[in-house]
RNA sequence: GCGCCCGUAGCUCAGGGGACAGAGCGGCGGACUUCUAAUCCGCGGGUCGGAGGUUCGAAUCCUCCCGGGCGCGCCA
């Protein structure tokens, strides 16, 4: 793992300390409360064990002084020297500078969106999408193998509903009553054969215009050929006339029937047990669901079914979000292309653009509804953050235009300005903030770090000048860490960062 | 009834044990002869749903209650 200059200053300290930044300019620049945790194993005063860290703190060349605080705090003041060595450990690190941070490098599958082909994507896919893809970005930052797989019902009765409303437009009828309706339908039905791998191919236009790129697609009816030789290998039972999977015995919240007592055939919960095998089989060290909060019941079906088998159900993990509400001036919105609701996800971009759609669907957490008020969307996407982001990176763009010649040394002229030193820790951050997001499966905290850099660079920027100042070489170093933080920030949740504006 | 998620500023939401709780939008008032004003600065705004508990310290962890969302199919 790339040492970071946060990380290196307070292992210098112990390895039980961590910094932090404290709220306020008056406790320092960085501050722990190691002396607060250690108190009790230590069997010592808090304030004692602070007095120490601080003495030993001040002997380090970083540390200008160290102040015991409140009930134990140490607050760390730097000299500027420590900026200009943090300022070269990032150049140095460049585009790894935050990567890698992985103990272990797994193989990984990440299946996400996975809607079945019966129409168009709407925008609770597409945040499924968004937030899927970005943990698989970040995974793949922190050093991982990662795949992309959409799983898709290709058979069965919602298919065999949707073909059958297809064909009747065909034929110049209407829709069956449980059939699908819609602009589309009429629009698959003018094209001849089967409307599946047309649907899906729309499908997957959508996703890589939303910049969700998928590996692998995965198909129920071939997965489920595998099925008859799984069958005997699960703890299963007859009752009613259907065959159950005893998977309440194995962490799941009840059984699941497997076999119709209709006719024997498999349920969509029985082709989970050949796909599970097959993700495991593929030697994925960590197989990956991204599900809806309506799919919540299912979460522990999949670490069951891998009980069951004799794989280890740490390979598994189940993340769900929660849904997206779309509202139409307070009611409850309809899927509906035709009333010009915005719901598919094609719309949504059509009409808020892909950066601020995916910067949108991704700042929320997971475990928060979200609320979209489509008459709202379209005006209030002009005032997204991603815009200020965006331009912070474009406004350093135009200045590194402006700049003749290749980086130099990072030396300092004088003595730094809060602004910079500001600027200086807020990147420092990055490796933490991108750590903790990848280990929470939390892309949220990405944009939000994102505005903080903004926020500092656009205050330093309007401070300062960097061009021909006396301090030239350390600012367009500084503007050239920036950019590179704010480019890997954007680029992780799947946003441009534009050279212009 | 049971399970999962949520309740933080007028609105949309960050923050998931640390020091007086943050941002954006909205409102009001300022700042461009300078590398992009899609910017910056200031003002106003909160019983962090409620009550107990754990802790030196709780918006954050635990319990209960109240409100809202979603599940609890031989649909997917």
């Amino acid at each position: 793992m790339a040492a970071d200059p946060v990380s290196a200053l307070a292992e210098s300290l112990g390895s039980e300390v961590v910094l932090e930044r404290p709220g306020e300019a008056t406790h320092g620049d960085y501050a722990t409360n190691a002396a607060l945790r250690l108190a009790g194993t230590r069997r010592k005063p808090p304030r004692e064990l602070a007095l120490e860290l601080a003495a030993q703190a001040e002997s380090l060349p970083a540390v200008e002084r160290a102040e015991v605080a409140g009930p134990g705090f140490v607050n760390l003041f730097l000299g500027d020297a420590w900026f200009v060595d943090a300022l070269s450990v990032m150049l140095d690190q460049g585009v790894a500078f935050g990567a890698d941070s992985a103990a272990e490098r797994l193989k990984i599958q990440v299946e996400m969106v996975s809607a079945n082909p019966t129409g168009p994507l709407h925008v609770a896919h597409g945040r499924n999408g968004a937030y899927g893809d970005s943990v698989a970005r970040l995974l793949e930052f922190a050093g991982h193998d990662v795949s992309r797989e959409y799983y898709y019902n290709d058979s069965g009765g919602q298919m065999e509903r949707f073909r059958a409303s297809v064909d009747a437009v065909r034929r110049g009828e209407e829709p069956p009553e449980d059939g699908y309706r819609g602009d589309y339908i009429r629009d698959l039905a003018a094209k001849p054969g089967d409307p599946v791998p047309e649907m899906l191919h729309r499908i997957e236009e959508t996703l890589e215009r939303f910049r969700v790129h998928f590996d692998t697609w995965e198909r129920q009816s071939v997965v489920e050929r595998r099925l008859p030789e799984l069958l005997p290998k699960l703890d299963t039972y007859e009752k009613d006339g259907a065959l159950w999977a005893r998977s309440s015995a194995y962490g799941d919240d009840e059984d699941r029937v497997l076999l119709r007592s209709e006719d024997r055939s498999p349920t969509y919960r029985a082709a989970d047990v050949p796909y599970l095998v097959e993700k495991m089989d593929a030697g994925f060290g960590r197989a990956i669901y991204v599900l809806g909060a309506d799919h919540h019941g299912t979460r522990n079906w999949y670490a069951a079914v891998a009980r069951m088998l004799g794989y280890d159900p740490e390979r598994i993990e189940v993340l769900l979000y929660q849904l997206v509400h779309l509202t139409k001036g307070g009611e409850q919105a309809r899927m509906s292309r035709r009333r010009g609701d915005i719901v598919f996800l094609d719309d949504f971009l059509d009409e808020i653009g892909v950066d601020a759609g995916r910067w949108y669907l991704v700042s929320r957490g997971p475990d928060q509804t979200i609320e979209i008020d489509v008459d709202l969307a379209a005006e209030r996407s002009q005032k997204n953050p991603v815009y200020y982001v965006q331009y912070a990176h474009a406004r350093i763009a135009g200045i590194l235009r402006n700049a003749e010649g290749a980086a130099g040394a990072v030396t300092l002229a004088e003595p730094l300005a809060p602004e910079e030193r500001e600027l200086v820790k807020r990147l420092a951050e990055f490796p933490e903030v991108v750590r903790d997001a990848t280990e929470r499966r939390g892309p949220q905290a990405i944009p939000a770090y994102a505005i903080r850099v903004a926020d500092d660079f656009h205050r330093f920027y309007h401070e300062h000048r960097v061009l021909e100042s006396e301090q030239e070489a350390f600012r367009l170093a500084l503007c050239r860490a920036t950019q590179s933080v704010i480019a890997r920030s954007l680029q992780l949740v799947g946003v441009d960062a534009p050279e212009r504006m």
